[in-house]
DNA sequence: ACTGTGACGGGGC
DNA sequence: CGCCCCGCCACAG
């Protein structure tokens, strides 16, 4: 599965970022949150691992590493909120097209939450 | 085989 | 807004 894990993550275009829970879905790991972030914890080389962030757009990266991050995402454009990213400006929408933004193509209704 | 832990997530207080 | 609890899945001891 970390394939899965890493191609979804590798799938997050520059500007852009994604959560956990988000990249556990389009993985296939919906609930899997956990396991992304163990994912990238221990294979995190290759991969724009950056661009994950927690829910909310929260930084959940400690130490220099989360530093290194946030530094790297607002070198690629990412709008940062404070300590968190702006997910409205700056969230990833997989399958959307970052480049044409037409509308909501397919968008999952995450009915099963909330 | 069991228990503990984690770059998580959401709800409750 | 911060802290606690429960649920989640996979890995390590």
């Amino acid at each position: 599965m970390l394939a899965e894990i890493r191609k979804v993550v590798a799938r997050i275009p520059k500007g852009k970022v994604a959560t956990y829970g988000q990249v556990a879905e389009v993985a296939g790991f919906e609930g899997a949150a956990r396991q992304v972030a163990w994912a990238l914890h221990n294979n995190s080389r290759g991969i724009p691992w950056h661009r994950v962030l927690g829910a909310g757009g929260a930084i959940r990266l400690p130490g220099e590493n989360g530093l290194e991050q946030r530094i790297r995402l607002k070198s690629e454009g990412v709008v940062f909120r404070g300590e968190k990213v702006d997910l409205t400006k700056s969230g990833w929408q997989p399958g959307a097209k970052q480049t044409t933004v037409k509308k909501s193509p397919a968008s999952s209704k995450r009915a099963s939450r909330t």
